[in-house]
RNA sequence: UGGGCUAUCGCCAAACGGUAAGGCAACGGACUCUGACUCCGUCAUUUCAAGGUUCGAAUCCUUGUAGCCCAGCCA
């Protein structure tokens, strides 16, 4: 208990007076009233669908907690429903998590491990005259348990002995009975305003094999009987979980009680993290993959884990983002941009920023020697000159992005156009002479002149340049794939209709076929990140990159004050 | 309509009876070999509403209002 005074303390000094959330505040009055000595907490997903951003907050918040004060984190599966769990899922749950950096080290548990001590409380509690056998139907159960305002009746079997119980509840268990005929029962108040306490089901029967178990059980328990036991059983001090469960904490607490567990633990719940205008229902999800609407449940423009994996975001931005969001018992809705932001200032000092053209026009240099070609060494990363220099070939014919010329430029337009300088990054002031256009009037060649005395971006006579664009060499440039990103969903109409179905946006990914980035960029590997100087930060697609034709996605744009003009 | 929970800036979110932090977004401006970054500035006389208690209220009391959750043999 002092020790871990001694971490709280610690913890708070380092992190500045920085205020506390309202569970960090439970666990120190816990600590301090010596209520527990240590703090474990536990991530228990069912295995039943992928993790999404919204899970990262409860993952990240328990692991997080284990690890400030000291204690142990464990990820639990919470299979005690065979109907709707697969081992795909845990999988790739278990990736999702070690990904995000939660470390459960080798405290990985599933529900199903405690099946038999589950089962072993049930008989407790019929010893204790507090659990029945019940013969009612699906369809009675409901008619038994009243509504919201009315209270439920007593169910025929709730004054069984505790003989019958015992024998009924073991012939359940050795499988005499049909999936639905009878369940098992806690004998609470079927007036209870709290309708979870309306003698709720503790077992269900169901013939139905077990990815854990097999064959072995026959009778599987309910999650409100299953999860306070799961918790004590591994120690949990404070079980964390969201706010739907509320209702439920009373049960929790009479479930720990009734089985008498030493350090009963304690339900926290939170509101869960809702991105503004974003995907996250299973349902939705499958449909926009069964409609080839997005490639898979790692699709870019989805928020899965694996999606915004794919997409090129860090662990360290989602990390970023959770805490940023904070923890509350208010419902809320983060925005998107909040994301952005995080993976932005995480990729900022990280990555090298090289030069991409994406959708290219033809820059040539009428007064550059015909064969010439010449090597420009360039920082990596201005801003962090650990990342070093690379060279950066430089010619007579060059690419550059469309929007970086305008035949006829409005107010403010400091790019290219006629009779205008601007600078090639990091290469020479270039002049605009003139263009070429083909018979639909679409520009295909940009003419300009260059001074030689301004190698490596600056004029020796002082001469400034309003702008400075990227371009890459045409002769050695790498062709690539470059898709761009928006929101699936069209945010100006919100996520549903009134229908139900969901506003898509059907500009949310754009694939850019041909184009053409500098040739360090040669050899880059799935996930690796770069800066597009001026566009974004992009990273190699894991699943459609090759090494002899890259895909590159956009993770996120760069924060941009100018608009340029519709056309 | 019974029970549970929540309401503080466009979005998150502090404040724990002592006079409304911070971040994101937005908007000015400076700087700039990225219209980025960085820097500087603006952005709640007021905390869902109305009363009350108090020298003093976002915090306490009263009465309302709004939103979310609960009637699975799902979790």
């Amino acid at each position: 208990m002092s020790e871990n005074d001694k971490i709280t303390a610690e913890e708070t000094a380092g992190k500045e007076a920085v205020s506390r959330n309202f569970i960090e505040q439970i666990i120190d009055k816990d600590l301090a009233e010596g209520v527990y000595d240590t703090v474990n907490t536990r991530f228990p997903p069912e295995p039943n669908g992928y993790l999404h951003i919204g899970h990262a907050k409860s993952i990240l918040l328990n692991s997080g907690l284990a690890k400030q004060y000291g204690g142990k984190f464990n990820l639990r599966f919470d299979d005690t429903n065979p109907t709707k769990e697969k081992n795909e899922f845990v999988e790739s749950i278990k990736e999702d998590v070690k990904w995000l950096g939660a470390d459960y080290g080798d405290r990985l548990f599933f529900a199903s491990d405690y099946f038999e001590q589950m089962y072993e409380g049930a008989v407790k509690l019929i010893r204790k005259g507090k659990a029945y056998v019940s013969d009612l139907s699906a369809e009675q159960i409901r008619e038994y348990r009243g509504t919201l305002t009315e209270p439920g009746k007593d169910d025929p079997g709730r004054d069984r002995s505790i003989e019958e119980n015992l024998r009924l509840f073991e012939e359940m268990k050795e499988g005499k009975y049909a999936d639905g005929e009878k369940t098992l029962r806690a004998r609470i108040d079927m007036a209870s305003p709290n309708i979870n306490m309306r003698d709720p089901i503790l077992y269900r029967v169901a013939h139905l094999p077990h990815q854990n178990t097999g064959d072995k059980w026959c009778i599987y328990p309910m999650y409100d009987f299953a999860h306070p036991i799961e918790d004590a059983v591994e120690g949990i001090t404070h079980s964390i979980c969201t706010l739907e469960f509320e209702d439920h904490r009373p049960l929790y607490n009479w479930v720990v009680e009734e089985l008498e567990y030493p350090h009963p633990p304690k339900q926290i719940e939170f509101a869960k993290m809702y991105l503004t205008n974003v995907v996250t229902g299973k349902r939705y999800i499958k449909k926009l993959v069964e409609d080839g609407i997005v490639d898979g449940w790692d699709d870019p423009r989805l928020v899965s884990i694996a999606a915004l994996r794919r997409r090129g975001f860090t662990p360290e931005s989602i990390r970023m983002f959770v805490e940023l969001c904070g923890v509350s018992k208010a419902n809320s809705s983060a925005e998107y941009s909040m994301l952005e932001y995080c993976i932005r200032e995480d990729l900022k000092m990280k990555c090298a920023r090289v030069m991409a053209v994406i959708d290219p026009v033809r820059l040539v240099i009428d007064n550059y020697p015909e064969e010439q070609t010449e090597t420009l060494e360039i920082a990596n990363n201005p801003e962090n000159e650990e990342l070093g220099k690379r060279s950066v070939p430089f010619g007579r014919e060059l690419y550059i992005d469309r929007e970086d010329f305008m035949e006829e430029p409005p107010k403010k337009y400091f790019r290219l156009f006629p009779g205008n300088e601007v600078r090639l990054m990091g290469a020479y002031f270039v002049k605009c002479a003139g263009y070429e256009k083909d018979g639909s009037g679409r520009v295909t060649v940009v003419h300009c002149t260059y001074d030689p005395a301004s190698r490596g971006g600056n004029s020796p006579d002082g001469r400034k340049v309003k702008g400075t664009i990227h371009w890459v060499s045409a002769a050695d440039a790498v062709k690539a794939e470059v898709r761009l990103y928006e929101n699936i969903i069209d945010e100006e109409k919100g996520v549903y209709n009134e229908d139900g179905s969901l506003n898509l946006n059907p500009d949310s990914l754009t694939v850019m076929k041909e184009c053409y980035i500098e040739p360090s960029v040669k050899g880059a590997k799935a996930y690796d990140r770069f800066q597009f100087v001026r566009q974004g930060f992009f990273c190699v697609d894991s699943r459609d990159s090759k090494p002899d034709a890259p895909v590159f996605n956009r993770i996120v744009s760069l924060k941009s004050s100018y608009v340029l003009p519709k056309n």
